[in-house]
DNA sequence: TGCCAGGCCGGGT
DNA sequence: ACCCGGCATGGC
């Protein structure tokens, strides 16, 4: 007896998981590195992220009570590396500023809760949209939000799952729908996608090598 | 040597 | 309701 067939996303996970392996994310130390490296990659590649979160860490500024006293202007020195440095900068300020006004400085009050309650605290802050508000609560507070970057709506139209009128919210809910419901599964699951997308979303990428290759897709996506 | 990266915001149609 | 430019560094 054949049980419903399992879901596209689902075979998907399965081999990611099998050709990359566990991709232990968030590369971070901590949950204050997990937020402040969310916001430092928006729209910018990793390794100049790693570069600044190192000078936040060589100039003893990663804690929160630190990065509250540091005038805007001496971080987004420390944070050159990353790009857009101004912007990020006033974007971190936001954040910690929220974070003491309205939590007392604590982030697991911030992230806890009712999960679209919070969510919705987050997309209030200045600088803080839906992708980086879900990496914040999944890999810094362990909620179950499923994010959703450029990799992964490129990924799902290439294989038919989504169209280029499917929005934000609702690539996240087809995960919320077909994926198993855990944790560690949507925190994998991210990671798995970005890799793939670095190796085979980007321009002069071979799709020969592309784990989904047997599956349906359009190339030309 | 250009083009691009794990977005987000604000202004113009 | 979309669409587009600005933000800006370092890697490939």
């Amino acid at each position: 007896m054949r049980g419903r067939p399992e879901s596209t996303i689902r075979v998907i996970y399965r081999k990611l998981l099998t050709a990359y392996g566990p991709q232990h994310w968030w590369p971070a130390d901590s949950p204050l590195e997990v937020v402040i490296g969310a916001i430092l990659t928006q729209n910018t590649g990793w390794k100049n992220v790693e570069r600044a979160i190192d000078a936040l860490k060589e100039a003893g500024c990663l804690s929160w009570h630190r990065l509250h006293n540091l005038t805007e202007e001496k971080l987004s020195d420390l944070i050159r590396s990353s790009g857009t440095y101004r912007v990020k900068a006033a974007r971190i300020k936001a954040f910690v500023d929220a974070l003491f006004r309205d939590h007392a400085g604590s982030l697991d009050a911030m992230l806890g809760g009712d999960l679209e309650t919070a969510r919705k605290r987050l997309l209030s802050i200045a600088g803080i949209g839906p992708e980086t508000a879900d990496a914040i609560l999944l890999y810094a507070g362990g909620r179950l939000t499923f994010v959703v970057d450029a990799y992964t709506r490129r990924i799902l139209r290439r294989h038919f799952l989504a169209t280029p009128k499917d929005d934000y919210e609702s690539i996240r809910q087809i995960f919320h729908k077909a994926a198993e419901p855990q944790e560690q599964i949507y925190n994998e699951y991210h990671a798995l996608l970005v890799e793939l997308g670095k190796r085979h979303c980007r321009p002069r990428a071979a799709c020969d090598e592309c784990p989904l290759r047997h599956l349906p897709h359009d190339p030309s996506l």
